[in-house]
Parts: C-alpha cells; sequence; structure tokens
DNA sequence: TCTTGTCATTAAATCGATTTAACGATACAG
DNA sequence: CTGTATCGTTAAATCGATTTAATGACAAGA
C-alpha cells in the first residue's frame, strides 16, 4: 500500500530496505537468510522497513548469485494421462513441502519436443530433472548423463547409465496379471498395447509371454498394438473380437487401451465378463464405478513419486552414492471383470438405445 | 564434450565466448538475440565458439538484466482433477508455442497454501499468472489486484474486479441440464454438489432452481452437499436414494459428485436410467465407456485454456484493454442415463457378484 | 581538407541479490 | 598496558547476462 516514497513503480530491492533501515545491504540479507547474527536492535529496525515497504527478495537474483534455483524440471509425456498427473501432482506436493518449485513440461510422447524442452531447463538452470521420457534411450533427450544436472528418470528408461531410474515391476505386474487370468481357466489371452518401441510394454509383453510359456500355452500368446490413442485401441480390440476365435480374456496393458477394450466390448453388445474377461493395466476410482468392477493391475504411483524426490533430493544434496535402480512391485486388484471363461459364450444383447 | 580449455567444471559464459572468438561479450550477445547487426565474419567467429564450447545462455542473468523471466505462474487447486490437468497441459501447450514456461503449483483446495504458493511466484518474479483460485475472493491470495503481475482468474472467482476472468457459463449449462430432465417428465431432481461455498456451484445451484422455478417446481428443489471426496458425495447420495421419496433423476455437479453418484447407485443394486437418471457435469472418456452412457454437460475446457492464455498474453505484451469477463458455453450431452422416470420404479438386482 | 554522419564495436554500467574480505570495536590473556 | 582473538558491520566483488554510452573507422558532403 505505502511504498515509503522509494523508486515508485518498482518494487523495492534490498537497497531501499537497507536505506530505510540504516543498515548496509548485507546486513538486511543477514537478517532475512539468517546466515551471519544481527544485533536485536537492528535487525528489528530492518524487519520494520521490510514490513513497510512490502519488500519480497528478488528470486532471481538471489539464484544467480548462490548458484541454485530450488527449481527442478519435470518433464512427463502427456498431462492428460491420468498415471502422469497423479505423478506430477505428488512430486509437486513433496518438492513444496522443501521449498522446491516445479517447471513442468509436457513432451507430448514426441523425443524432437522432449530434447527441446530438456535443452529449455538447462538453460533456466534448474537444479535437478525428473523425466519420464518418450523414448528408453539417453540420446533422444541429452547427448548423456554428464551433461544434466542431477536427473531421475521415472516410468521409462529404467536402468539407463548414469541416471538414478524408477519404474514399476512391468514384467512381475502383467506376468501375475496373466497367471491370474490363467489360473480362472483362460486360455485364449489377448494382450493389448500402445505401443511395443518401450521398454515397459516391452516388459509386459514378456511378463505375459513368460506366464504363457510357464503353463505350456506359449504358442498361445496374441499381442495386439492399439496405438496411443483410445479409438486405435478400440479398433485394434473390435478387430481382435469379431474373429470367430475370440479370446476369452483381454489384458490391456495400458490406459487407454482399457478405455478402448471396454468400448470395443461395448460395442460388439458384448459383455464382461459373460462373454470376456477383462483386465486392466493402471487402476483409477472408475473401476470401482463401472457396472461390473474392473479389475486391475495397479501401479504403484504415490511411491513412484516419493521415490522420485527421494532420490533426487538426495542427489542435490550430496548425499547420493551410486546411481539407485528401483522397480516397485504393482498389486493386483482382483474384482468381477475377470471370470473364468464361460463354455457357451453366450452373446448378450442390451436392453437400452 | 570439449570445454576448450576454459573454467574446468563450471559451464561456459558468454566471456569464455567473446574470447574464444576475440570479440566483446556485447558481440556475443547481439549474434545470439539478433538484437543488433553483426558483421558476417565475426558472426561466424562466434558462432563457432558457441558451438564448440557448448555455450547455452544462462537464463537468470538474462531475465534479471532484463526484468522478464518469460515464465508464468499457474495455481490450481488440484491436479488430480482431469478438468484442471487438461486445463493445465493446454495451457503449457500454447505457452510453450510462444516460449514461455511454467511454474506449476497446487493449492489443494486451500487457500492459505494458495496465498503461499503466489507469493512464492511472485517472489520469483513470473511475468504473469493464471489462478484457479480455492475461493472466489481476492483476499484469498492477495491484497489486491494491484499487487499482482498480469493475471488471469479461470474457472473460479469470476469477475472479481482488476482481472481478466474466464468460466464456464454454469448457471446457463446446470438450467438447460435441469431442463433437459424436467423434459423427460422427471419432478423430483436432486442435485449434488461439492461445497456450496464457490461461486460456480451457487451459479450451478442457481440454474437448476431456475429451471424448476420456470417449470413451477420450486418447492421440489432438493440440493445435496457431498464434499470434496468421492466417498463423501457417494455417501451423501445413498442417503437420497434410501429415501421413501427417492428422487427419479440425480443431477451430480461435479466430477467427484459423479464418480459418488455412480458408486452410489451401485452400492444400493440400482441402476440408471432404470431406477434414476444421472446427469454428469463435467464430460470424460468414462461417460462412454460405462455400460448406460452417461449424459453429460461438458465443460469447454480447451475453450477455456486458450482464452486464458490469450487473455494473459494480451496483457504481457501491453495489447489489453478493459479487464475482460469471458463466460464459454456449455454443451450438453444427451446420451443413455438419462431417461423418462419409470412408474413402477423396479428394482433391478444385478447376476454377477 | 575538414566537417558531419553512419555504423559496427566494445568498455562499462546495470539488474538485485549474496558472499568475501576488510574494518573497527570490544573483550581477554599475558 | 600491549597484543590477540572475537564479533558485528559493511564496502566491494561477484553471479552472467543485456544495454547504454562512448569510441573509432570510414564515407559522404561542403
Amino acid at each position: 500500500m505505502n511504498d515509503g516514497g522509494k523508486r515508485p513503480g518498482r518494487p523495492p530491492t534490498i537497497r531501499d530496505v537497507a536505506e530505510l533501515a540504516s543498515v548496509a545491504p548485507a546486513t538486511v540479507s543477514n537478517v532475512l537468510t539468517g546466515r551471519r547474527p544481527v544485533a536485536e536492535d537492528r535487525k528489528q529496525r530492518v524487519l520494520a522497513a521490510v514490513a513497510q515497504l512490502g519488500y519480497r527478495p528478488n528470486h532471481l537474483a538471489a539464484s544467480l548469485r548462490r548458484q541454485e534455483t530450488r527449481t527442478i524440471g519435470i518433464v512427463i509425456p502427456d498431462l492428460t494421462n491420468p498415471f502422469f498427473a497423479a505423478l506430477v501432482h505428488r512430486i509437486e506436493e513433496l518438492a513444496a513441502e522443501a521449498d522446491y518449485q516445479i517447471l513442468l513440461m509436457s513432451s507430448n510422447e514426441d523425443t524432437e519436443q522432449e530434447a527441446h524442452r530438456v535443452e529449455v531447463l538447462l538453460a533456466r538452470q534448474t537444479d535437478g530433472l525428473i523425466i519420464a521420457p518418450a523414448r528408453d534411450e539417453v540420446s533422444a533427450f541429452a547427448a548423456s548423463a554428464a551433461d544434466l544436472p542431477p536427473t531421475v528418470l521415472v516410468d521409462r528408461g529404467f536402468g539407463l547409465a548414469g541416471f538414478d531410474t524408477i519404474a514399476a515391476d512391468n514384467y512381475d505386474a502383467a506376468r501375475r496379471g496373466c497367471q491370474h487370468l490363467l489360473s480362472l481357466g483362460h486360455t485364449d489371452i489377448v494382450l493389448v498395447v500402445s505401443d511395443t518401441s518401450l521398454a515397459n510394454i516391452a516388459d509386459r509383453i514378456a511378463g505375459y509371454r513368460d506366464a504363457l510359456s510357464e503353463a505350456g500355452l506359449a504358442d498361445r500368446a496374441r499381442v495386439v498394438v492399439g496405438g496411443f490413442t483410445v479409438d486405435g485401441c478400440r479398433g485394434a480390440i473390435e478387430q481382435e473380437l469379431r474373429r470367430a476365435d475370440r479370446p476369452t480374456a483381454i489384458f490391456s496393458a495400458a490406459y487407454i487401451a482399457t478405455l478402448g477394450a471396454i468400448k470395443a466390448i461395448r460395442a460388439l453388445d458384448l459383455a464382461f465378463p459373460d462373454n470376456v474377461s477383462l483386465l486392466s493395466f493402471d487402476d483409477s476410482d472408475w473401476m470401482t464405478a463401472l457396472r461390473p468392477y474392473v479389475s486391475a493391475v495397479a501401479q504403484p504411483v504415490e511411491e513412484m513419486a516419493a521415490e522420485s524426490w527421494r532420490l533426487l533430493q538426495q542427489r542435490l544434496t550430496g548425499a547420493a552414492g551410486d546411481v539407485a535402480r528401483v522397480r516397485l512391485p504393482c498389486s493386483l486388484q482382483v474384482r468381477e471383470s475377470t471370470r473364468p471363461p464361460s463354455a457357451a459364450k453366450p452373446k448378450r444383447r442390451f436392453g437400452s438405445t
């Protein structure tokens, strides 16, 4: 409200505060940062001046001098994917508690955009980076780990040299999911994935295949690629469901694949689990809102976020040792959409519409 | 890879580049920013030096000098709400195109946290702010509009003095939604909201009430408050559904309320639209994945994001005039969950589980 | 030949903080 | 009473860029 008559139109600087309190700028700094002791009376004068001027330290200047921005960059493929939204949400929360802020960028699953965004973050002197890479190669976003500030890779790029990496145990999760379906008696299980080029997905495929092999059904593996859109997945799944040897179970190995699967089943006037069992990778509130509850493999998003932040913070404070590789276990939520295959395969129609 | 022998361990500065190219730092700046002309031969020398050293301008230093950070702060109540996730996603995309980066913060629906986050953003010299406030008063996050850089308020705080504000036309949307239900013959329509203190919600309630009044059913209005959690909403709705005079239609006026409503209906072994019609505020992919498709009032998220960015950018470039107030229309998606009330009110059980 | 003007170039000032190093005052040991 | 240590204080240097203002070279005009 009252600018004390200093420098009209511009926010007050540490110099203004110093002048008003009749001390040196360094003293103001010492009061505010608490780095060095300041006599009580001067401290009060400074505090009063700060209050009177409504002084707010320019974080930019401090960052430049300190060579530390307390900013971390986060790059994710797509914020509209609830998995990444939840991840970012939690990381932001944890970072804020430690007085770190986040610069958020989406790569839109595109390596070129990703590389550009990382470049921008580097220019902005972010203290650290948390990246969920679009691809599993470092070359996509940096020449090498050495070119980057402390960086942790989450969800993708697991095990890349020089980085702390965190991912869900996709292999184990897919294997257990498939075993669950096998234990129900399914032998025709289609795995629906978005894209095969990601290690994540490759792991899920491997887990699925291994579970089948262990059951002596290696030759029954059927993997369908639906792409990164709901409609793409839906189309691919519809095609499978139209075949004469229709699968008795669908294991949708991605968030969009699940949406696509549900829509496909519905589009063909089929029902789960009556006509096909459905198992989803990625859990959400909707799984228990849908009519028969949808069984799902739940990724430990919160833990992935927590672990990402923990590892990054360790590096930031120099308390880190060798690069860490953390695999976090998924949990299998058996609900209603997975049941033994019905021998008759009845085709049920709906009353509505 | 090769640091040219300059300053080991520290990234090269403009001085290093200048020295290597045998020019003044100012010349390097002029080459890189293109603000003043530089002779071709020197320009080439500079560019070569930049490439050799792997020089990357320190954005912090530039920001400090230019008094412009090309950073905008975004504060939203909750990133796990798909509405806000989509909003942020789109704004980030648009901002990136204009070479602006975003600092993202969640207020967690809490005004204290919100005020603190805004304070942090101010200290960081963000050029502009986009806020979806936790409450509709300015006092929650600033003494007044004058204390803030160019700021637009989106979704909430519509019409607050001194700000560009953008919101969906909640009143009209709720009114039309209710009219739709009325036109189907419903007279017992319960409106479920999260919280009544928000203007947004008040508008929805008003639209709902007005639609009822216009139909001469003012006294039939029933508004249920479920809070900000799915379970809270579910509980509140279950209670309504258990009453003897069970409503024939539920209008869930928020994302969580819809989830709660669906879960409540299911928990009581009821079905929509057979036992109760269901109309959702906020659309999503899931609405057409659920068994009977869920009718919904769709908020224009993309447009809200676009308009937010457009207005902010106008202010940033000084091209703006009076504060703008933009109401964007919602669209009513009539699908399968809304139907005429059945006279018999049959209680249908599911076969499964 | 001597201005006058133009233009690329650069030395120096600047942005707003923090940190270093120097300083002066006081307290204490010898 | 002198010499040393301690401690709060501050002038000045610093972070790494941009911008201002001054410089010098050269061309055109008188």
